[in-house]
RNA sequence: GCGAGCGUGGCGGAAUUGGCAGACGCGCUGGAUUUAGGAUCCAGUGGACACAGUCCGUGUGGGUUCGAGUCCCUCCGCUCGCACCA
């Protein structure tokens, strides 16, 4: 037998322990060894492929990029999936728990760029690395379901989907305004503008451009998409929230006003239209379509002036909080048409072109910001909302009033309440043809289109004759070329359209020279949908198996980043309807739980002058002398995010080698619930390593009789510890059971299994014991069953050295015995005045005289009522007795 | 500014429906074992005091209740998200 671990150290020294060991048959716990074991048995057996019995449960994490190597995040993330799907399976569930990839898109074409590696090579070499180490951390996924973004038979059904969607007038192609770097010659995504307008490649300059794109209409499904966000009870209220927010449902009224010498009119929505007769000017954006149009000769200058000087700057930081409030006059004037008042028309940086209308009406009484803006430029306020109670505003005012109040000086319309005027005023402006009652959206629709190589190509032929025709069912999937025969700098816009070989192509319709589109999609098109292809990965002649779908959806558990919270999982929902409205699914919704589990954070050391400091070689130091290298002034420490940066990220893969997937696995459980921040505390990883060893000491110390005893099948003949220890492991049970089963609570379920732990200490379970050998080989198959959700491997391990049949992964979850869970007594609270005065051990069917007489007889309780009167006597059951005195 | 969430020992956290605050783990203290260290095992560990017990204690101040970490109000602090949204 091998003998490894910390007995090893000093072999010399060590010779008695040794040999007594060796006689004894005890190993010291050895994870590498056992783990590698278990994952080679689950490899052969295909353990975790689901067997078409039993209730399905879909449990789904969100896949991945595939970096090359998995980070602690990940390793969160996928543990806590794993849960759910090995407890489920155990439940006799037939469980369906797939893995794949999200491997388009711009970290990969970078990456490319840079070490000149194609990402078809680059990628599946990433994939293998990745999956490797997630079978290291002993994840029960059912791989033949494996599926990556990158290759054609998945993207073509991006591709096939986007015809079909466009059959449906839910795609469509607008113009829209862009980052626009003119040293690269290429639109940039958000995150690759730095906050100077400065590229990530350093160019300055960046400005916006407009451009055409293509877009999915999401806002056609903006009130399903609000409504069903109650059928979601068991998504996190957080989540919900921010969805509701995001998509942003507003009342309000649509309101014409007529340019003075012209025929145009300026549309404006507001919320507030009662306010409407204390409007003193109105304000387009910059990238309003009548900004040119209408100014005059002396103000033209001045606002092309202004329009250049905003569009250089990235549209997040001009109408940041604080920024400034610029604007200039157009020189043009438009009618109220409630008032007949004749108001300039201005252009301001803080209107936002495709929020509303683009235009507003501004009334500085009754808005803050547009106080300000009157302030500054010295234009008329005019108040006509005055508070319900009567009061007037001050004269001047120095802030607007915000509030719903009473209107006066609106004519017709004086003396009505806000909410009353808003209705009786968009009913005016409907009779009189110049607006309506409306409602607007925050929710804009999904632009797609990206000038990328890596992505799914847009599968659409431009024909002089026939505009955009989509590429015909039969001639998908539009492959990407090869790398190598493209030039992939990152500058000079869509890479596809530098290769004539590509784009040159013939019109499906009428067989003209034509020319492919040369854009590729967003990779959250990729990820809208993943969950339902792997239900049939391998299908070829639709995007999924309805029958499959019938069964499997929708998702019962979705475990990933909050960071998700808005976009993602948005567009998944969105796809969702979409397809069913295709007629390929029934479901409304794509998953009836959502977890978001919290970040994984740890100690940072940074200077203030000099950045961040690698964590280790900080903590090598004593605590007196982590000082800055460069400068040597104390470092400051704080719990931040795990990450590259900051240098204090913890490589999953080293902690897996040093301690085992078991232990990795439980501390990342352990430490936290699944929804908070989880902290790194090297030292805690020591102790669930220490529960690992403890499990095993106890496991490794049964002889052979216990292999093949037989099992108790009740408490009849149990006593002393034989009893106390089948009684605290099916407690054990039922604890874990419900922890894991209903409130997904695997910190505290660890927690009831450490203590039954401590409890077979006491007993001496980890020396051998004379107890009863039937119910320590129960005690430790049960074990093995409770702890295989969370230490897979190493409850293989004690299933099998009790004697388990088979694998304890695809062993039956046990049911707690009744019996052993009932008590005789209880443990009841006497309070007096509320204040805890005794303990007592009471017959659980005691009645109330009964417990009455038992506290009153409690030397303590009688001391304290000695001498009053007991005004009230407060009794619930098998918890408390009360007594109120005076 | 708006929206959401969170404040419990030296630390991570537990307390399920308003009913024993601090489970479990880390750390620390003491003991056993050991030539020693490490490892392991056992015991203790919220604070104070007149220490078999009592009093205080869940960010602050108030309220509801026989009883509040939990429910309501006030203030303070922290975290996350955001879009000056007309």
């Amino acid at each position: 037998m091998v003998i490894r671990g910390r007995s090893d150290r000093l072999p010399g020294r060590t010779s008695v322990c040794y040999l007594r060991r060796m006689t004894n048959q005890h190993r010291s716990y050895d994870p590498q060894d056992i783990e590698k074991r278990w994952q080679a048995k689950w490899r052969e057996s295909k353990a975790f492929a689901g067997d078409g019995s039993g209730e399905p449960f879909y449990i789904l994490e969100m896949f991945p990029y595939p970096s090359g190597n998995l980070h602690m995040g990940h390793v969160r993330n996928y543990t806590i999936g794993d849960v759910f799907a090995r407890f489920h399976k155990m439940q006799g569930r037939d469980v369906l728990h797939p893995m794949g990839w999200d491997s388009l898109g711009l970290p990969a074409e970078n990456q490319a760029i840079k070490e000149k590696i194609a990402p078809q090579i680059r990628t599946p070499k990433n994939i293998k690395q990745m999956k490797e180490q997630m079978e290291r951390l002993g994840l029960a996924y059912d791989w033949s379901r494996e599926i990556a973004t990158y290759r054609p038979d998945y993207y073509r059904w991006n591709q096939w989907f986007f015809v079909k969607l466009l059959e449906k007038d839910l795609v469509y192609r607008r113009q829209n305004t862009v980052n626009w770097c003119p040293g690269c010659n290429t639109v940039l995504a958000n995150e690759q503008v730095l906050d100077d307008a400065t590229c990530w490649r350093g160019h300055k300059g960046v400005t916006t451009r407009s451009i055409p794109e293509w877009a999915f209409r999401i806002t056609s499904y903006a009130e399903e998409l609000l409504a069903d966000l109650d059928k979601l009870s068991a998504w996190p209220e957080r989540i919900v929230s921010q969805q509701r927010h995001w998509i942003g449902k507003s009342f309000g009224a649509r309101v014409e006003f007529p340019l003075q010498g012209s025929d145009k009119k300026v549309e404006v929505f507001t919320t507030r239209v009662d306010t409407i007769f204390g409007c003193t000017y109105v304000v387009l954006a910059p990238e309003h379509p009548l900004t040119d149009l209408i100014a005059t000769d002396e103000q033209r200058g001045a606002v092309e002036a202004f329009v250049e000087k905003t569009r250089a700057i990235d549209a997040i930081e001009r109408t940041a909080e604080g920024a400034p409030k610029e604007g200039v006059f157009t020189g043009a004037t438009a009618k109220n048409p409630y008032t007949g008042e004749v108001v300039p028309v201005w252009i301001a940086n803080f209107v936002l072109a495709d929020y509303g209308t683009g235009a507003v009406m501004s009334v500085p009484a009754h808005d803050q910001r547009d106080f300000e803006f009157a302030s500054k430029f010295d234009i008329p306020i005019k108040p006509v909302i005055h508070p319900s109670d009567g009061t007037d505003l001050p004269s001047p005012q120095c802030e607007a009033f915000t509030d719903d109040g009473v209107l006066r000086d609106s004519g017709e319309f004086s003396g009505l309440t806000s909410a009353d005027a808003r209705e009786k005023m968009s009913a005016f402006a409907s009779t009189n043809g110049f607006g309506e009652a409306t409602v607007n959206w925050h929710l804009r629709d999904w632009g797609f289109s990206r000038q990328r190589y890596w992505g799914t190509p847009i599968p659409i032929i431009y024909c002089d004759d026939h505009g955009a025709v989509p590429v015909p069912e039969e001639d998908l999937p539009v492959v990407l070329p090869d790398f190598d025969t493209i030039e992939l700098t990152g500058e000079g816009g869509a890479p596809l359209g530098k290769l004539p070989s590509f784009y040159q192509t013939k019109c499906p319709t009428c067989g003209k020279t034509a020319r492919r589109e040369v854009d590729t999609m967003d990779t959250f098109v990729d990820s809208a949908w993943y969950f339902a292809r792997f239900l049939s990965p391998e299908l070829d002649t639709a995007p999924f198996d309805q029958e499959a779908a019938k069964r499997w959806l929708p998702v019962d558990v979705y475990v990933g980043g909050p960071e998700h919270a808005v976009m993602h999982l948005l567009y998944f929902r969105f796809w969702t309807k979409a397809m069913r409205d295709l007629g390929l699914l029934s479901i409304d919704e794509p998953v009836t739980r959502l977890i978001t589990q919290g970040m994984v954070n740890a100690a940072a050391f940074s200077c203030p002058s000099h950045g961040y400091f690698p964590v280790s070689e900080m903590l090598a130091k004593p605590e007196g002398e982590r000082n800055c290298p460069k400068c040597n002034e104390p470092l400051g420490v704080a719990i931040e995010k795990m990450s590259k940066s900051k240098y204090n990220g913890v490589d999953p893969m080293s902690l897996i080698e040093r301690y085992g997937a078991d232990t990795t696995r439980l501390y990342v459980l352990f430490a936290a619930p699944p929804e908070k921040d989880l902290e790194w505390n090297p030292d805690s990883v020591e102790g669930l390593s220490r529960f690992a060893s403890r499990i095993f000491r106890v496991a490794q110390a049964q002889g052979d009789e216990v292999r093949t005893a037989e099992l108790p099948k009740s408490m009849a003949g149990l006593k002393g510890a034989d009893a106390e220890i089948r009684r605290a492991l099916h407690r054990t049970l039922a604890k874990v059971t419900h922890e894991v089963g209903v409130r997904n609570h695997f910190n505290t379920a660890i927690a009831a299994m450490m203590e039954l732990i401590n409890t077979f200490y006491e007993r001496k379970l980890h020396e051998g014991s004379a107890l009863n050998p039937g119910v320590r080989r129960e005690a430790l198959l049960t074990l093995a069953q409770m702890l295989a959700p969370f230490a897979p491997h190493l409850a293989e391990e004690i299933w099998s050295l009790g004697g388990g049949e088979g694998l304890v992964a695809q062993s039956r979850w046990p049911e707690p015995d009744p019996e052993a869970l009932e008590r005789r007594t209880l443990n009841l609270v006497v309070q007096i005045n509320g204040k805890l005065r005794a303990q007592l051990e009471v017959p659980v069917d005691a009645d109330e005289d009964a417990i009455d007489a038992i506290a009153q007889a409690d030397e303590n309780v009688a001391k304290f009522l000695e001498g009053k009167i007991i005004r009230k006597r407060v009794f619930v059951p098998g918890r408390l007795v009360n007594y109120v005195v005076g």
